[in-house]
RNA sequence: GCGAUUGUGGCGAAGUGGUUAACGCAUCGGAUUGUGGUUCCGACAUUCGUGGGUUCGAUUCCCAUCAGUCGCCCCA
């Protein structure tokens, strides 16, 4: 048996990386847009980072996480997610003295969790992110919301649904703790395992539930939204308001609750309405983040971020039939027949290049019928047809595929008569 | 981690406990001895994910294993 891809890894061929490379230039370009600038942190960082920065009670730290140790014993780990090492790069690179505040990062590259793969889910997987660090302001959410809302819709997008909820500050969320607690505890034995688990260690967690979704008391908990500071408050409304002034179309969902513990204030998902899409239809998800900086060492930073993966955003594009607009094709393919016009092609084809064309011949000495159906197949727009006879009479015949016109051109004049015809 | 389902040429896809493994697409060659997208003809799987078992004999039955797909948990 030969060696085969890793589970839940996938090789990106031609004709489908092109997809990638065009999502991956839109998202550059709309953070340029945004004033977001790129960072580049390692694959792998020191497994204590991801216990700190990402929560050691997540399912990522628990039973998710690629970690080893390497050849000094040291512990280290695949980065599941983005947020933590950017912020360790902030804290370390201390960009929180930069001139520049606050300060706009975004990166894109492969994040690794152990799972079981399914539609939309991979141990291997692109996250594209961005993070906003040293500001309070709830503009900055909306901005970063609005930046992820323009790639999808930018990309022809349309059956999107943006869900918001506020998790309030350290105040806010134990008063409404306390409360859920209150709430389920006197007939907690009637959810199911997972939740009397989450009764005390994270009681939010069970309104996510699906299990118990339709149970009565879920419907009746207390919301977050009634639990919120008078600052939480007016900071939730102020992201709305933003919103709305943005026009972007959002929803509160006060059951909006998200995996990783670093989160508070603004939590947010952008998720496909597309029919036929698979069980999982979250594309985005982000929120506001103040205290991680601190608890990776930095200074007292708030900060807000979002990850999206290219393989969902991809997914949803084929669920909503939307075509990429990729076009393909090479200016001329050089056919030769016989050996001396064959030689001949080598250096006519390193003079088409050079002059910035993009060009092919044929390397397995087929017949000239199928140099054709080559170039058909490459979707050229011209053909050079070079035989012996032409090369003795100092001539080559330029046929163009689209409407089949052919005209012979003087042989030493072709670069230059080509880049005439191209213009 | 749990469950369902699938695994035959480059791709799609029939098929049967018995020795020649349909067909379609693609590819290559020819009809058209130097011109594509149409047509016609021809070529193209010592082999049915891998390992083991049952059997005189297995691609077909059984077991294990790996992988794909889908779902649960959870997430991007």
């Amino acid at each position: 048996m030969s060696i085969q891809i890793p589970r839940g890894t996938q090789d990106i061929l031609p004709g489908e990386v092109e997809k990638w490379q065009l999502i991956e230039e839109a998202a550059r370009k709309l953070c340029e847009k945004f004033q977001y600038r790129e960072i580049r942190t390692p694959i792998f960082e020191h497994t204590e980072l991801f216990l700190r920065g990402v929560g050691d009670t997540t399912d990522i730290v628990q039973k998710e996480m690629y970690t080893f140790q390497d050849r000094g014993g040291r512990d280290l780990t695949l980065r599941p997610e983005g947020t933590a090492a950017t912020v360790r790069s902030f804290v370390e690179k201390k960009m929180f003295g930069d001139a520049q505040q606050p300060v706009k990062l975004y990166y894109m590259g492969p994040m690794f969790r152990y799972e079981r793969p399914q539609a939309g889910r991979y141990r291997q997987f692109v996250q594209f992110g961005i993070e906003a660090l040293g500001s309070a302001d709830p503009a900055i959410d909306a901005e970063v919301i609005s930046l992820a809302m323009s790639l999808y819709k930018d990309l022809g997008l349309e059956k999107l649904k943006l869900v918001i909820n506020s998790l309030g500050d350290k105040e806010s969320r134990s008063a409404h703790r306390q409360a859920l607690i209150e709430h389920f505890e006197p007939r907690i034995e009637e959810f199911c395992g997972d939740c009397q688990g989450r009764l005390e260690k994270n009681p939010m967690r069970i309104l996510d539930c699906k299990k118990d979704s339709d149970h009565e008391l879920i419907k009746s908990a207390p919301s977050i939204l009634d639990y919120l500071s008078e600052e939480s408050s007016s900071y939730f409304e102020k992201v709305k308001q933003y919103l709305t002034m943005l026009d972007i179309p959002f929803e509160v969902d006060q059951n909006l609750v998200r995996g990783l513990d670093y989160y508070n204030h603004t939590a947010f998902e952008i998720m496909s309405n597309a029919e036929g899409f698979g069980a999982i239809t979250t594309l985005c998800g982000g929120g506001r983040y103040n205290g991680l900086v601190e608890e990776i060492g930095g200074p007292e930073t708030p900060g807000i971020g979002f990850a999206l993966s290219i393989e969902r955003l991809l997914a949803a594009l084929d669920a909503e039939k939307v075509e990429l607009p990729l076009t393909r094709g090479i200016d001329c393919y050089v056919a030769a027949l016989g050996d001396e016009a064959k030689d001949y092609t080598v250096g006519l084809l390193g003079k088409l290049r050079k002059a910035g064309f993009s060009a092919e011949r044929d390397y397995l000495n087929r017949k000239i019928k199928a140099q054709f159906k080559a170039a058909d197949r490459l979707n050229a727009k011209y053909v050079a047809v070079l035989g012996d006879d032409e090369l003795s009479g100092n001539k080559i015949n330029l046929k163009s595929l689209a409407d089949g016109e052919q005209i012979e051109i003087q042989l030493d004049e072709f670069i230059e008569k080509f880049t005439e015809l191209c213009k």
